[in-house]
DNA sequence: AAATAGTTGACTGAAATAGTGGGTTATTAT
DNA sequence: ATAATAACCCACTATTTCAGTCAACTATTT
């Protein structure tokens, strides 16, 4: 169980628009750089979170990414829609046509895996870009005094 | 963010395990058979259920595995570990010595994603093998209800 | 002795993932 | 105007993971 580099990404690209690029927008070259991430699978991810309206895009010079909400309106579980990062816990992705077997009934776990999906979801639900710029605020002023 | 059939096959069959095998062992056969799993692949799942100590095997005819505890001991994250099947929600594994970016920094969404692997990997540590039954059973006694 | 059922290891096809590369178009600053 | 910039778009590829198969072997029971 786990995320792919594509959802870990897009989550991060957010996250340093939402710190950078308040008031001019972010290119993806400077993104690529400061989070380490190829350009060009950059692009793929924000082609999709413009499609999906989190982002609003500006070309040229000068031109780049802004956020297209207030920080605090965008909630993680909405990027990962926005690039198709699904929860799937199910094996027969909750097909009412083809349950689990396949034989019309619903396996043994089921229930279980979709209550797992809702943990998660509600939690990805619960958090939004600006909840991870303060946490992280907080995690650096920590280490700066451990330090 | 999925889990795999790996994971799944193992807590169905565990599941299946609880519901039957009660006085006299499982067959893989049988499993196979009722759950709709490759029987070979359900050996490899074994196998590592047998060496983590969750099951217990006969061999000969009449044989099969039996469950090491009562099924309300064994929780589903013990089945996840024992197959392997991660909860890998950051990009680094974690490891201290070479986090996210390689720099030895964490990235701006690391903390985060920890939070996610606790959230989940809670839930999954807070139901057992005998919750799955019930479960299972109040929802069919709610099914044949409708019907 | 025969049937059963676990044990082990190597191997394979298919799909998803992560990324590359090259070119095009729009916008801005000079 | 033109050059630089940065978004946009499309096709292709390498790698890895996953799911499953196959074949041979060993222990146990009847």
């Amino acid at each position: 169980m786990k995320i792919t580099s594509r959802g870990r990404y897009a989550v991060l690209a957010m996250v340093d628009i939402a710190k950078h690029g308040e008031s001019s927008p972010c290119s993806l070259a400077h993104i690529s750089i400061r989070q380490n991430i190829s350009l060009s699978y950059l692009e793929q991810i924000f082609n999709d979170l413009k499609k999906a309206e989190l982002v609003r895009s500006q070309r040229g010079p000068g031109g780049g990414y802004k956020l297209s909400k207030n920080s605090s309106d965008i909630r993680i579980l909405e990027i990962f829609d926005a690039i198709d990062e699904k929860i799937k816990t199910t094996g027969c992705g909750n097909n009412p046509k083809a349950f689990c077997s396949g034989n019309g009934k619903k396996c043994l776990t089921h229930n279980f895996w979709e209550e797992l999906e809702g943990v998660i979801g509600n939690y990805l639900n619960s958090v939004n870009l600006s909840d991870l710029i303060e946490n992280n605020a907080e995690m650096n002023i920590r280490n700066e005094l451990i330090q």
